[in-house]
DNA sequence: GTCTATATTCCGATAGAC
DNA sequence: GTCTATCGGAATATAGAC
């Protein structure tokens, strides 16, 4: 959480208050269904002080985002370490967020980038450069082929989340994350440092 | 995106375009986003000609979902063959119903499924009944692990379809379906026969 | 800073005329 | 079969009183 600077609005945690109840509606409807009324409701508070505090609801929904992980600073520890490790690595760290209450915002944000087409973009760009090119930059492949890795390994790991968290497809929704490492880990690091055929 | 097919002469079967916008407007916009109103301006019809013909939105959903695809008569095409060709074969058919226009109704439904729970759990079953179930019952594998390579295969061709015709990844989303089926058939083949890690 | 009241828009569904 | 008219409800957002 970033350091609150200059004004601070109200009571304290009011804000706090409604940005966790605004994750969890995101999280579990998407964001268009999501309403700034349930979510005041959630945070005790009243609707028309949402907009006072954050103006719109798409404003809600980035300041919900914003908080609660910053891969700038894990992913650096997974690129460290021998190579053929990575892929293990990147699945462990990958689940272990989603598993965690930052994954609320993973969650929020996968379901409402399913039907709402600025949040996919901001999904897409959250993962290109905040996620795989922080992982592919610190390989040492043909940089023409970074891309189609990087969109492969999103491909296997965003459809993990959304079997897990979303769809809940058992046995996958309730595994231990250990197991889902152990057969997905060798997926990944050869779609990282593999052979792709051409 | 106006998929207006133009009148029959003779026999204007208003209820198949009715059908075809309820695919169309379900595919882009989710189920809960969709609205009748907008789907009986596409069809060219009133919107309380929809309830007529179908009685709810709920009912039209999974009229529009009926007709594209039958598995039945598609998984054994795959399952009959070598066994060592199984994904190669899966991939290829996966990606192609979903690149043909049969594929917009696996959008609609995929789309719905992210933020509706009932459509989630068609999903499911859809998966689960009708695909996963008819293709490992071909395999010689140990029958507790079925379910967990089942779900594995669903995340990573689910996940490919995702970033395939929803969030729209590059270079996923535009790369030639053979590009792909080189590259995530080992990965299917592993789930399907391979050796999973305890 | 907080809340009441309201403007505006859109939704699914129904009743009933032709 | 098809459409007009409407009911009942919920949404975002704003204006303005305490």
């Amino acid at each position: 959480m970033a350091r609150r600077t200059g004004r601070r609005p109200g009571k304290p945690d009011t804000r706090e208050a409604i940005l966790d109840a605004a994750r969890t509606a995101f999280a579990e409807r998407g964001f268009d269904a999501a309403s700034i009324r349930a979510i005041a409701a959630t945070a005790g508070v009243d609707p028309a002080l949402v907009h006072h505090y954050f103006g719109s609801k798409d404003q809600l929904f980035l300041a919900a985002m914003n908080a609660p992980v910053n891969p700038g600073e894990l992913i650096p520890r997974i690129v460290a370490g021998d190579r053929d490790g990575i892929g293990e690595r990147l699945v462990r760290l990958f689940l272990g967020v989603w598993d965690s209450p930052a994954g609320t915002a993973g969650v929020a944000l996968l379901r409402s980038a399913m039907s709402n087409e600025w949040t996919a973009r901001l999904l897409r760009e959250f993962l290109v450069t905040q996620v795989l090119r922080r992982v592919l930059d610190h390989l040492d492949v043909d940089p023409a082929e970074l891309p189609l890795r990087g969109s492969l390994v999103a491909s296997q790991l965003i459809g993990l989340a959304v079997m897990r968290h979303v769809v809940r497809l058992e046995p996958i929704a309730s595994a231990p994350a250990e197991t889902l490492v152990a057969v997905v880990a060798p997926t990944v690091q050869r779609y990282l440092t593999g052979d792709l055929p051409t």
